[in-house]
DNA sequence: GCCAACGTTGGC
DNA sequence: GCCAACGTTGGC
């Protein structure tokens, strides 16, 4: 088992726009850093953990808990000129892939940014990082667990 | 809105 | 292959 943080703005797509597609699972697109690329393409796996963090708000959030349900395959949006991930060096099989992920649990009590900063437990989480921009992130299972018992999950119906 | 940190590009 | 310039991310 491994778990991941993977950042969304929520303008752009938030957790309960994840919660609301058929089948509460989407496709998570629009990867265009290689480091993210290959976590996604060689390490992630049906049934790992993901922890959703909205970025770029006054106080960044985790809105709940998602999970693996397709490894990774092309992300063909590079492809498309008119994609906002259109990628002009892409030719042939897009060389971004992307994973389905879906919402499994909605945290009762959204864990905020400032709220980590309090953790000693979670000092090392990367996104705490100075200049931690990497959008697919390792968590650790006690970083996780942890961040579980902040934020109290609840299965969704 | 500002700006530090980072990744990428391209001239040499 | 180096590195300055540039564009982007994302916290504040």
């Amino acid at each position: 088992m491994k778990y991941w943080l993977m950042k969304t703005e929520p303008d752009v797509f938030s957790f309960e726009d994840l919660i609301k597609s058929p089948d509460r699972t989407t496709f998570w697109e629009g990867v265009r850093n290689y480091q993210a690329r290959n976590l996604m393409r060689d390490e992630f796996k049906v049934g790992h953990k993901v922890l959703v963090y909205h970025s770029n708000l006054a106080d960044p959030v985790i809105p709940g808990v998602a999970e693996v349900v397709k490894t990774a395959y092309p992300d063909d949006t590079a492809l498309d000129p008119k994609s906002d991930y259109f990628d002009p060096k892409a030719k042939g099989v897009s060389p971004w892939v992307r994973v389905d992920i879906k919402a499994t649990h909605r945290f009762a009590v959204p864990v905020t940014r400032s709220k980590l900063k309090t953790e000693p437990a979670l000092a090392k989480m990367m996104v705490l990082q100075k200049g931690a921009r990497l959008s697919v992130q390792p968590l650790t299972e006690l970083e996780f667990k942890h961040l579980c018992g902040l934020g109290k999950p609840k299965a969704l119906p």
